[in-house]
RNA sequence: GGGCGUGUAGCUCAGUUGGUUAGAGCGCCACCAUGACACGGUGGAGGUCCCGGGUUCGAGUCCCGUCACGCCCACCA
């Protein structure tokens, strides 16, 4: 044992294991495995935009656990780990970061750089570069974020195969990603559409349904008088939006509402820009909102869609892709008071058209009154300032059963074959399916990502034949349009009449994420990987992105394989800061991780994070921390005492009942702990080992120390080092998914080889643990007496009665020389009767001197 | 408005098909230099299990209802 310090620390363990494992490869993942010896895990790629914080710490040491965990089981673990870099919040991060901003119509500089790398002062105006500069800015930033994220995932201690390594923007995440939208495209499963679409006028881009969140907003309702043909008076409106005055098409109303039934049919002439339309009726207007009847705008809301839809309405938008009013008055305005009143507000932003539509509105007499302030839901980008615009235009959708109830009860069904973990989390999957209320967006107007694969013919004109779609061969990808061409054209052919035009848009982040388990698994890319690990055994995720990651990886599973990409889907929750608010970068209230690792050391850290339960939100608590720190250093003494015991002689095993008693305990913990890591439930395996481990520490070796030390012979000290070792070997063995780098310690003092790659320890043993509690019992009771008489606990006890029920009695007695060594007990008296208890007489103190 | 979850000690949380006196850790209080650990150990105090009904021999646990908090969805005229 010339291994083991005499001062066992924790200090710089990280860094040592850290390096001993990527030396060893011991988390190399073994191509030769059949399928049914792995397991695999769809690992979230964590957004290298953002940073890392304590939430990834959390929720990535849960999956960890389990991969120690079914590696040590004798699976072979797949366990990748891909860094999520292309899309939106990659170039608001570059944009921020290097003050610059992609002009897509400007050519490519081979000589430009960024003007700013991380301190872009405030009035600084962005610089605007072209799609290509812009994009490699991109990859430089992205790769210095990938290198401080690689070090913390491998300070954390997480066992992923570095070997594995993806990326988003990668080239095989790019190939991937078209082939899987051109198999789509083929299947009929993506197709494009010139629709009014929720739109980002900040960011100049589509949003999905996905992606959008309601906020609470100011709003003011505004009381509008339409006019009447017949003279006989006016209809009132009440709108949030009069500003789409100019857009109005229609005014609508109950088809049961007595009130408006009588206008049915008839027309009325707009307030200001004197546009006559008619008054209709459709079930969705609702008599009890406003006024009872509304003006119907293209388009102010998801309802004018649906009404300008149905009721075949013509189509009179005025906000651009700029989030501006048309500049040139509307050929449906054809009055001079009509003209005149949108010249005033031609150009402007929907804010500043709304002030001057209302000046206009209260000098003409047609608004009633004040506007009266309310607080309403907007749709928002999440990541976005202003409100979502609804604006027409071409984009791409893949068919996820938001416009077909036979493919969202298909995908319904789908989610029932996995098993969630908690099973609770599945409702928030069936009602995000349920509630879908349109496919899924996937083309967006932005810059880093994958480029939609895609060129359209010109026509003799020059004008995009959008039904004409041109498709790259699968063996040519990667492609990007912009740059390549389509096959049987040549470059000089681009964008001139009869030749064609790449698609400009890029797709939708989550369309990449969504074929995590066919990058990493390098699908179709001849490679016999993906048979290997596909199904997979295991997603890990946060449960906030059920309705983005988790469902569109299941809509391209089920149309390209026809089956859930994974067995089990298993959700973390999320931290919450002390006062139990959710961390959130906008709050300010983020922990990133490094201090905190530095402070208690990862062991701790993870001993933290493993206590919060599967799903449940939990809030940060160093104290949690410290008790880590406290196990990880308790292990370190706890080994160092049991070893130095010595070795037991050849053959020895445990044969008192306190041993064998003991080791009957730790398989029933081993059962537990395994039972509850085979349902996804680490928390319950480290609540169960710990407090075995606690109780072994405390009463069991304190109870065979003084046989250990031979204190009643040989034999039973065979007895107790042969047990204390067994027990040791297996400790550390269930320790080693939470406590990964302390456990790799320890075990090294005496055995050799990582503990990491051992098998997971046996139960099922033979052996009766009942003698324990009742002895346990007593020793507290022996405790609890010095205690009170302020003793300290290695005064002796001249009579110890023990009083009790007779078959207590007897299995205590089977401890009785322990008992009398841990106490230091001279004589022990047995009364039969009463409750188990215990009464200590204190032998007199020494008179010192 | 629909769905889901949570509510147990000052704090963070366990409590498995209902079963003696409801548990742990932290914090708090008191004590202890005992052959691994003072970054330690021992003991103690501390609870109307949100509230109200019901089922049952028996309810923290099951059922109904109420309240509070959190999340998801809907609500934009």
């Amino acid at each position: 044992m010339a291994n083991i310090p005499d001062k066992p620390s924790l200090d710089g363990i990280e860094t040592r294991w850290m390096q001993q494992w990527e030396a060893d490869g011991t988390y190399r993942f073994d191509r030769s495995a059949s399928r049914d010896e792995v397991f695999a895990i769809d690992t979230p790629p964590p957004t290298v935009s953002g940073s890392l914080h304590i939430g990834h710490v959390f929720s990535y040491t849960h999956t960890d656990t389990v991969a120690r965990f079914q590696r040590m089981r004798g699976k072979q673990v797949f366990y990748p780990i891909g860094w999520d870099d292309n899309g939106l919040a990659t170039e608001r991060r570059v944009q921020n970061v290097t003050g610059v901003r992609c002009d897509p119509s400007l050519p490519f500089d081979p000589a430009f750089s960024a003007p700013f790398h991380g301190d872009v002062p405030k009035d600084h105006r962005a610089v605007p570069v072209s799609r290509p500069n812009f994009v490699e800015l991109c990859r430089e930033i992205t790769h210095l974020d990938e290198q401080v994220f690689e070090h913390i995932i491998q300070l954390l201690g997480l066992s992923v195969d570095w070997t594995l390594l993806y990326t988003t923007i990668g080239e095989r995440a790019r190939r991937v990603s078209q082939r899987g939208f051109l198999r789509n495209l083929a299947r009929g499963e993506a197709y494009q559409q010139d629709a009014p679409t929720l739109y980002d006028i900040d960011e100049r881009t589509a949003v999905a349904q996905a992606e959008m969140e309601d906020r609470d907003v100011p709003g003011a309702y505004h009381q509008v008088a339409f006019h009447r043909f017949d003279g006989q008076g006016d209809l009132v409106i009440d709108t949030t939006r009069p500003e789409l005055l100019a857009s109005c098409v229609a005014m609508v109303a109950h088809p049961d509402d007595p009130r408006f039934q009588p206008f049915f049919g008839t027309t009325v002439r707009t307030p200001l820009f004197e546009v006559e339309v008619p008054v209709l009726a459709h079930h969705l207007a609702d008599p009890e909102k406003g006024t009872g009847i509304a003006m119907i705008c293209t388009f102010g809301d998801v309802t004018d869609v649906t009404w300008w839809r149905e009721l075949n309405l013509p189509s009179r938008a005025l906000i651009g892709f700029d989030g501006r009013f048309a500049s040139d008055t509307p050929e449906w305005i054809t009055t001079a008071a009509g003209s005149e009143a949108y010249a005033q507000i031609a150009g402007m932003a929907p804010k500043q058209a709304q002030r001057k539509v209302v000046e206009l509105l209260q000098t003409s007499g047609e608004m009633l009154g004040d506007a009266r302030p309310i607080s309403h839901p907007v749709k928002f980008y999440e990541r976005g300032t202003r409100p979502l615009e609804i604006v027409a235009t071409r984009q791409w959708y893949i068919r996820n059963g938001g416009r077909d109830t036979e493919l969202r009860d298909r995908l319904i069904a789908r989610g029932r074959e996995v098993t969630w973990h908690p099973s609770y989390m599945e409702h928030r999957y069936d009602n995000w399916v349920g509630g879908l209320n349109g496919d899924w967006l996937v083309s967006r107007q932005r810059f880093f990502g994958v480029p939609v694969p895609l060129w359209y013919r010109l026509d003799a004109d020059g004008n995009p034949r959008y039904d004409d779609v041109l498709v790259p061969d699968e063996a040519l990808l990667p492609v990007d349009p912009s740059t390549d061409c389509p096959v049987g054209f040549t470059n000089d052919q681009r964008g001139v009449p009869g030749g064609f035009i790449g698609d400009p848009d890029v797709m939708d982040t989550w369309a990449t994420s969504s074929l995590t388990p066919q990058i990493a698994s390098a699908w179709e890319e001849h490679d016999s990987l993906f048979d290997q690990v596909f199904p997979m055994d295991m997603r890990p995720q946060g449960h906030d992105i059920i309705r983005t990651w988790l469902f569109a990886t299941m809509v391209r599973s089920h149309h390209e394989h026809g089956c859930p990409p994974w067995k089990n889907a298993a959700l973390s929750g999320w931290i919450l800061d002390p006062d139990r608010k959710k961390m959130s970068k906008s709050k300010g209230n983020v922990v990133t991780p490094i201090d905190l690792l530095e402070k208690y050391g990862t062991d701790a850290i993870r001993y933290w994070a493993a206590s919060g339960r599967p799903g449940v939100d939990t809030a940060l608590d160093e104290g949690q921390m410290k008790v880590g720190r406290k196990l990880a250093t308790k292990l370190l003494n706890a080994t160092k005492f049991v070893l130095s015991f010595g070795e037991p002689p050849a053959g020895a095993s445990a044969t008192e009942a306190i041993d064998v008693a003991m080791l009957a305990r730790l398989a029933h913990t081993v059962d537990e702990a395994t039972v509850a890591f085979e349902g996804f439930d680490y928390a319950r395996a480290l609540e169960q080992i710990e407090a075995f481990f606690w109780w072994f520490c405390d009463d069991y070796v304190e109870l065979v120390k003084g046989r250990a030390y031979s204190g009643h012979g040989p034999e039973a000290a065979a007895s107790a080092l042969a047990a204390l070792r067994e027990a040791l070997h297996t400790i550390h063995r269930l320790l080693a998914p939470f406590l990964p780098f302390v456990t790799d310690e320890v075990w090294n003092w005496w055995q050799t080889g990582s503990v990491h790659t051992q098998t997971w320890p046996q139960g099922h043993r033979s052996g009766d643990a009942s003698m324990l509690d009742p002895t346990s019992e007593v020793v507290g009771a022996i405790r609890r007496a010095k205690t009170e008489a302020k003793a300290s606990q290695k005064a002796a006890v001249s009579t110890a009665v023990i009083t009790g029920p007779a078959d207590l009695l007897a299995l205590v007695r089977l401890a009785e020389g322990d008992l009398g060594d841990a106490g230091s007990v001279a004589e022990f008296q047995w009364v039969e009767g009463g409750e188990l208890g215990c009464t200590v007489v204190l032998a007199p103190v020494e008179q010192a001197g």
